[in-house]
DNA sequence: CACAGTTTAATCGCGCACGATATACTCGCA
DNA sequence: TGCGAGTATATCGTGCGCGATTAAACTGTG
């Protein structure tokens, strides 16, 4: 497409380069907003699933946002010491926790209201645009991951260094 | 365009989740190829800008990935440390500290020529489907970025808790 | 020359994010 | 009944990424 060999290649032309400061940008959007309410990006997230379905396990949060429990442990665990949710050990199966909402954190809500509308104007991008945006983003995150899973660039073995060639 | 009530909305029709897991996806690609070259992914950014221009300040690095000194200055020591890099404090004007690749930050490159083509191919999109995307990302960074600075949502004044309506 | 203001990096503390590993629990099956 | 395999969460160490602050060096103006 452009003459750039290996290795050359500007940064801009970079999708990954592309995806990473964007998302950069949008932590930095949001990141003021909800530091107002005492919320990370992050914590954020886990809110906005427990609004919309209360009372979930550790796990069924780690997957839907693509955290393992390594991450998802401590942030709960700072999320129950602000008093936003509660951690509770299923009685039947010892192993599950289960994270459920406190009053405080159903409240919250109420003070958050507004963020999606001025994300969406921040983005400064119609509603059918960002559609599109989210459907490639979703296809690329899906496609990514099933590279990563399968190891498509794996290489030889012994060697264990090189990835040349394509 | 969909019933959702603010607060309800699914996650999945947020567009900067769908950008924050994309952006998971190319680094969970990513980091194991690195690995073995012994580079994080930021550290892959930095390397492939010095490839294409060597010897650069700080600063300029720093502009170009959107990353301050807090974050710059220990992950230049890491890769000093690595021996990819060296750290030269300019001696006309002794606040600046100019970057510069070692012979073994050069022989890096040729271990890595085929990682862009293997990443390409993992996105599963033709080129000129990558190329709007990383357009669309450009301009949504942009706009996010832009908003962030002027505080578009930055809402009254005292109370500062609350972000509500649009 | 002095001194205020600006620029450039560095430092500190905190919160993700992940690889590797550990622990506790449950289930199936001999 | 007891043991191995599998599952759910937790722990540890490392590396970003950023807000707040500091420190040192330069610049411009009187």
């Amino acid at each position: 497409m452009d003459g750039s060999k290996a290795g050359d290649a500007a940064l801009s032309e970079f999708l990954c380069f592309a995806t990473y400061s964007a998302n950069q940008a949008f932590h930095q959007f949001y990141a003021p907003l909800l530091a107002r309410v005492g919320l990370t990006y992050p914590q954020y997230l886990v809110m906005t699933l427990l609004w919309s379905q209360d009372t979930r396990t550790v796990g069924e949060i780690g997957r839907i946002l693509n955290l393992q429990s390594n991450t998802m442990t401590p942030l709960l665990k700072r999320m129950e010491g602000a008093g936003l949710i509660e951690r509770r050990r299923d009685t039947a199966d010892e192993r599950i926790v289960r994270i459920s909402l406190t009053a405080q954190g159903r409240a919250l809500r109420d003070r958050l209201t507004g963020l999606p509308g001025a994300v969406a104007a921040a983005s400064g991008m119609t509603a059918e645009e960002r559609g599109e945006l989210i459907g490639a983003l979703d296809r690329l995150r899906r496609n990514m991951t099933e590279a990563a899973r399968t190891g498509s660039a794996q290489g030889g073995g012994q060697d264990a260094g090189s990835i040349s060639g394509t």
